[in-house]
DNA sequence: CCATGTCAAGGTCAC
DNA sequence: GTGACCTTGACATGG
């Protein structure tokens, strides 16, 4: 707690107003060994680092790693998701964050028939707290579920969509960025904040949708240059965190003049 | 200093 | 079976 509020004063004399916050932050939370009750004992904490977040115009977001799977095929695997989703949203709530702040998630695995999985995707959703649904979005992958598969779960449960460049450049339907970015900024309402696109370039001599490890500057400013004019927040995947985050800022803030 | 490897709860997919 | 996945970081080791 005490490093996640040196690191939003960081941001905050930085310019990175818009930050992820770790899944570790408290560990083994949604995990059965559980038994602290870490949301009393830090409580004041959380109010101290939300009113600093809001004071200073921040946002923040929480990425729960791969094993939450809403649309497992396992029942046990789908509890255990809920439980971690749950735990991530109870962080962001004791922030005393708005519905800005997001929760996001993959659409998850296949299981060898993409459409029930999207189906059992949908369902479980439904069947999701108010307070987790409304902070819960979904991420295209490189793999499974491309913008286009995200978009038809969006319509059938309301839920926004991020919208991962280098996933998309490697799973798309022949979309251009500007084209989905459009697409998916439709399904942000104004109590979602900004659409969130995470980019990143590709990690030269890696596999087809390896991220990069630091900021690709002429391919970001290349990125900015086609989708400009666009309202949106950016989340930045790389190694080296914060220095390409400042890197990005100057290279935005220049362009933006 | 940098690169590399290992470990930490849980899953899925491609090879 | 193994590796890979930004959920990622800490830490050790070797160059």
């Amino acid at each position: 707690m005490g490093c996640l509020a040196r690191i939003l004063a960081f941001n905050r004399n930085n310019g990175v107003l818009f930050f992820r916050i770790t899944s570790d932050l408290v560990p083994f939370a949604s995990h059965p060994v559980m038994d602290f009750p870490w949301q009393d004992h830090f409580r004041g904490m959380f109010e101290d680092i939300g009113k600093f977040i809001k004071k200073s115009g921040m946002r923040v977001s929480m990425h729960p790693g791969q094993y939450t799977l809403l649309n497992s095929n396992r029942e046990t695997v789908f509890d255990n998701s809920v439980k971690d989703l749950e735990y991530h949203t109870q962080v962001l709530d004791l922030l005393e964050t708005d519905s800005k702040a997001k929760v996001q998630i993959h659409v998850g695995g296949v299981y060898g028939a993409k459409l029930d999985a999207m189906d059992r995707f949908v369902r479980r959703y439904e069947t999701l707290s108010k307070n987790l649904r409304k902070r819960l979005v979904i991420e295209n992958d490189e793999r499974n579920y491309s913008v286009m598969d995200c978009i038809e779960i969006h319509e059938e449960t309301g839920i926004p969509v991020v919208l991962d460049t280098l996933h998309h450049e490697v799973l798309n339907n022949g979309e251009s960025i500007p084209e989905v970015l459009a697409q998916i900024s439709k399904t942000w309402e104004s109590r979602d904040g900004a659409p969130i696109v995470h980019y990143s370039s590709q990690q030269p001599g890696s596999r087809p949708g390896a991220h990069a490890k630091t900021l690709d500057v002429s391919h970001f400013r290349q990125f900015l240059k086609n989708v400009e004019g666009m309202d949106f927040d950016v989340m930045l995947e790389v190694k080296d965190k914060n220095h390409s985050a400042v890197k990005a800022i100057g290279i935005a803030g220049a362009e933006f003049q």
